[in-house]
DNA sequence: CCTGATCGTCGACAACTGTAAACACAAAAA
DNA sequence: TTTTTGTGTTTACAGTTGTCGACGATCAGG
């Protein structure tokens, strides 16, 4: 698996980098504390994925006297968006809307956000293609039912 | 890792799982030429995949002479929204909404799906809150700037 | 200066993944 | 019937992930 984008980060990992989104600036025990309370982690475990997120360049570090402190590497905005839409172009573009359809139906989103989309969405109309195809297949037959 | 739902197939095994879902029913030894014309897999890792995903309950066997028959036993539209909406499920509630904009942004989606898309957005823009929390701290401090 | 509390680093281990070779068995061909 | 070939099953092996305990350095107290 090797990738030029965000490292791909896994989903325990994911958990102790919004954490450190959400306060900027933490030392390790602030992170073991946190942690320990959301998610029953070992002071270990805690530790363990900060490392792997500082070996995956996702996190730096700053020597504070005896402990670090630890900063995010890339804003969440740009992990949530790469990771999302990596996820959707993994797959069948022709029901991708179909998917985020559902997603927005359980989603909660905020009236500002809620405009935004409908204003973008109002933009992208003009140039939107009426039809997507499959491309689950190399070539030949693709998929043509199943709407 | 343990789960309720689609038993979170990895990448590799959603690229075996795409071809058959568009074609319904294949013998493995469709599988193994497409997927080798697809990624150059070699026929054994063809066939670990069938296995496992068999294994996950994702795909029901069906022997038809020698050979087998897979079979979805999801639709490709469950596991679609199910897996990007766990992936919302695990962001910060707050900046899901911004995550989905750039998503929308970059992917193509057609007239269609926009439309679907903006009619949905309109029905749940009249109970959308005017804010969501962010969900990313246990109790204490939490986002409050940042857009 | 010695001692104990803190930290970060290493090493571990089982489960899951990506890839694939080896093997056993049945069917097709010779 | 013997050989070949097409199938599924087993085994393998390196990497990643989820979770930790042990170890060695360091800082604060006495």
């Amino acid at each position: 698996m090797e990738s030029g984008k965000v490292s791909a980060i896994s989903g325990s990992e994911w958990e102790v980098m919004r954490v450190i989104w959400t306060l900027k600036n933490v030392t390790s025990h602030q992170l073991v504390e946190i942690m320990q309370q959301k998610r029953q982690w070992s002071v270990s475990t805690v530790k363990t994925l900060l490392s792997r997120l500082v070996a995956k360049k996702m996190l730096a570090t700053r020597k504070d006297g005896r402990q670090f402190v630890y900063q995010p590497l890339v804003t969440e905005m740009f992990a949530m968006s790469q990771t999302s839409l990596a996820l959707f172009q993994d797959m069948c573009a022709m029901k991708v809307g179909k998917a985020l359809l559902a997603d927005i139906k359980e989603l909660t989103l905020s009236k500002n956000d809620i405009d935004d989309l409908m204003q973008m969405l109002q933009a992208k109309r003009k140039t939107a293609p009426s039809e997507i195809a499959c491309n689950c297949l190399p070539r030949e037959h693709c998929c043509e039912g199943e709407q």
